[in-house]
DNA sequence: CAATTGTTTCAGATATTAATGAAACCACCC
DNA sequence: GGGTGGTTTCATTAATATCTGAAACAATTG
C-alpha cells in the first residue's frame, strides 16, 4: 500500500534510534522524539507527538524541553496558529557537535576534576607515607597521569574534527589516514 | 593518617569512574569494579572485590564475566592459590579502543543495517507512490543518507585513529590541527 | 474579565534494571 | 565417592528511571 512504505520507515527508524539513545544515557522517548523531528524535518506540536509515538503529554513536555535544553530542537510557529511548533534543523554534523560539548561539559569535566583532585591529594600526603605506600601512591598517579593525558589528547582530537565542520571530514580523515601510515612506518 | 591518602583517592575515583559508567550504558558496580582494577594494576579474587565494593558475591560474579567478555579484564591465577584472579592490564589507549569496538559492534552496526533497510524499502515502493509522498520519500531518504555517510566518516576516522595506537595520538592531533587550520583557510 | 487554548508541573503508578543470597554446580584432591 | 574450595545461577527483592494524567498555570481573545 502506497503510505506503508513511509510510515513502516519512519516508525522503524524512530524505534531503533530509541533503543540507541537508550542505551546511551538518553531516555527513549527523548530519542524517539528526536528522531521523528529529525527525519521528516517538519515542525511538530505536542499533540502531534503524542499521537504519533503515544504518549502522554507530560512525558511529550518534559522530553521537548529537554531536547531544546540539549539545542537539538528549537521552538518554532506557524503563522496563523497559537500552537508552539518544534522542529530539528540540525545535520549529523550538528547534531553531533551538539551531543559532544554537552557531554563533555557534563560528564567529561567532573572526571577531570576528580583526577586532579585525587592527584593533589596524593601529592600533599606523599610525605607522611612509608616505603611501600609511597610505591604504591606512586603507581596510583601514574594510572591517574595516563587515564588524564589521554583524557586531553582525545579532547584536543575531538576539538580539531569539530571545528573543522562536517563538510570537511573526508578530507580530515583522508590526511589523517596518510599521516597515520607515514607513522607507523617511521615507528613511534 | 598514612593509609588515608591512598584509600580516599582510590575510593574517590572508583565512586567516580563508577557514576560516569552509569551514565553510558555500563552498571555502577561493573564501572567501580574495573576501577577498582585499573588503578591498582593488581590482581583481585571475588572475595576482595566483595569486601571492597561492598557488593553481592552474585554481583560480583555477574559483573566479572561481563568484564571479562567486553575484554577489559582478564582471568589469572596466583601460584599456589586455587582460587581466580582478575586482573586489568590494559592502558587507557587499550581500553578506549576495546570499548569503541564492542560498542560499535553492538550498537552501530545494527543502526547501520536498519537504515540501509529502510532506504531499500523506500527505494522499492517508490513508484508506486504518488508525487507527494514521492517528494516526501525522498526527503527521507536524503536525511537517512546524510546520516550514514556520517556514521561511515566517524568511523573511518576512529579506525584510524584506534589504528595508529596511543603511543602516537600527539603525533597525530598535531598533524590533523594543522591540517584543519589549512582546511579552514582555504575554504572547503 | 471570563472563556478559550495551550503549556508546564508534579505526585503517584508503572516498568525497567540492578543487587542479593541461598542453592546448585563444578573440579579437584584424598 | 565424599569432602573441600571455589564459581555460577536464578528467583526474589530493592532501587531507579520513566510515564501518566489531572490540576495548576499562562497567555490570548472576544
Amino acid at each position: 500500500m502506497a503510505e506503508d512504505a513511509l510510515t513502516r520507515t519512519r516508525n522503524l527508524f524512530i524505534r531503533r534510534w530509541g533503543e540507541m539513545g537508550a542505551t546511551w544515557g538518553i531516555s527513549r522517548t527523548m530519542a524517539e522524539i528526536h528522531a521523528l523531528l529529525f527525519l521528516t524535518g517538519e515542525p511538530f506540536c505536542t499533540d502531534d507527538i503524542m499521537e504519533q509515538l503515544q504518549v502522554s503529554r507530560g512525558n511529550a513536555s518534559m522530553n521537548l524541553r529537554h531536547l531544546v535544553n540539549w539545542g537539538l530542537i528549537r521552538r518554532t510557529h506557524l503563522r496563523g496558529d497559537r500552537k508552539e511548533y518544534f522542529i530539528s534543523d540540525l545535520d549529523a554534523w550538528q547534531m553531533f557537535e551538539t551531543i559532544t560539548r554537552e557531554r563533555r561539559r557534563r560528564e567529561v569535566e567532573p572526571i577531570i576534576e576528580t583526577i586532579d583532585r585525587c592527584r593533589k591529594d596524593l601529592a600533599t600526603e606523599m610525605d607522611g607515607l612509608d616505603a611501600d605506600k609511597q610505591t604504591e601512591a606512586k603507581r596510583y598517579d601514574e594510572k591517574l597521569e595516563d587515564m588524564i593525558e589521554f583524557i586531553h589528547a582525545v579532547n584536543a582530537l575531538l576539538d580539531t574534527v569539530l571545528s573543522s565542520g562536517g563538510g570537511k571530514i573526508r578530507k580530515l580523515t583522508g590526511a589523517l589516514m596518510r599521516f597515520a601510515a607515514g607513522v607507523r612506518q617511521t615507528g613511534s
